[in-house]
DNA sequence: CGGCACTTTAGAATTGTTCTAAATCTTGAC
DNA sequence: GTCAAGATTTAGAACAATTCTAAAGTGCCG
């Protein structure tokens, strides 16, 4: 639970940003502030709900495009879930997705720290892992 | 390499789907023939495709149903890399995918036999594993 | 100030998937 | 065999998620 301060926020935003060559907007600002806020995994469509409630004009594309300009710069990661609307999730740190089948409640798990073994030559930039199951509070044999 | 025979196969076919209350029909042994006849991970459009080749009046939500069927028969799998469409993949041993952010291909690569670690009351019941890299055939250092 | 590159915006367009209602096929009961 | 019940297929409409487009807005550098 490291908080940062506002200010530290922005000042990585700007930092993570730039190096994409990208700017920081108040737009971008406002979305990666609803991932931080509530890191439920929302889909695009939830971020731009939540993202309206504090700035009434943003636009879907918009939502779309910041998104994009998030996961670009390393500020977030898409997480993708069988059929259906992309997530997102601004933690960064190597890790999982467990996917209870019963309450769809997205959960963050550790991975080992161990490398996946992979066939000679193949070259492993990032790691998309899915877990579907049953969490501890939907399990009926608790 | 295991090859099984047409006969085999059509057997195969009917006890899978005869489990899970499902009938074999013409249409969802295209449908199957196609995925083991070109194990590339093809999408539900391609799926189509190649199967209207030799069943010309096969309509496109038959082939969903027909994949739908395999899939929860346990006959096959779907593959979700990224946004865009569902893939299929008739390879029933556990594996994970390999994807090619050069030339695309999606290659089967065996897991590590050990488990993956949970915590404590989590149950898994499928892992989806898909790793994002460049394939021994692009890589620029080779 | 003026220009250029980056952004945002609304809405249209596209893509992938699911739904619907009618026609067809199977199967089991008689 | 014949029939009804249920499963399946079909074409096309509907839907959902995402991307595209063209125009307007913003901000920075000289």
């Amino acid at each position: 639970m490291k908080a940062r301060s506002q200010h530290e926020d922005e000042q990585h935003l700007t930092e993570q940003l730039g190096a994409t060559g990208l700017r920081l907007t108040p737009q971008r600002q406002q979305v990666y502030d609803v991932l931080l806020h509530k890191r439920d995994h929302p889909t695009a469509e939830e971020v731009f709900m939540r993202a309206k409630k504090a700035m009434p004009d943003i636009s879907h594309a918009t939502v779309y495009n910041c998104l994009d300009a998030l996961v670009k710069s390393g500020l977030a990661r898409q997480v993708t879930l069988d059929r259906g609307a992309t997530r997102y999730c601004p933690n960064m740190h190597e890790h999982g997705h467990f996917h209870c089948d019963s309450c769809q409640t997205v959960f963050d798990v550790d991975l080992p720290a161990q490398a996946m073994p992979l066939p000679k030559g193949f070259k492993a930039d990032h790691f998309d892992i899915a877990i579907h199951g049953v969490c501890p509070n939907c399990d009926p044999q608790k």
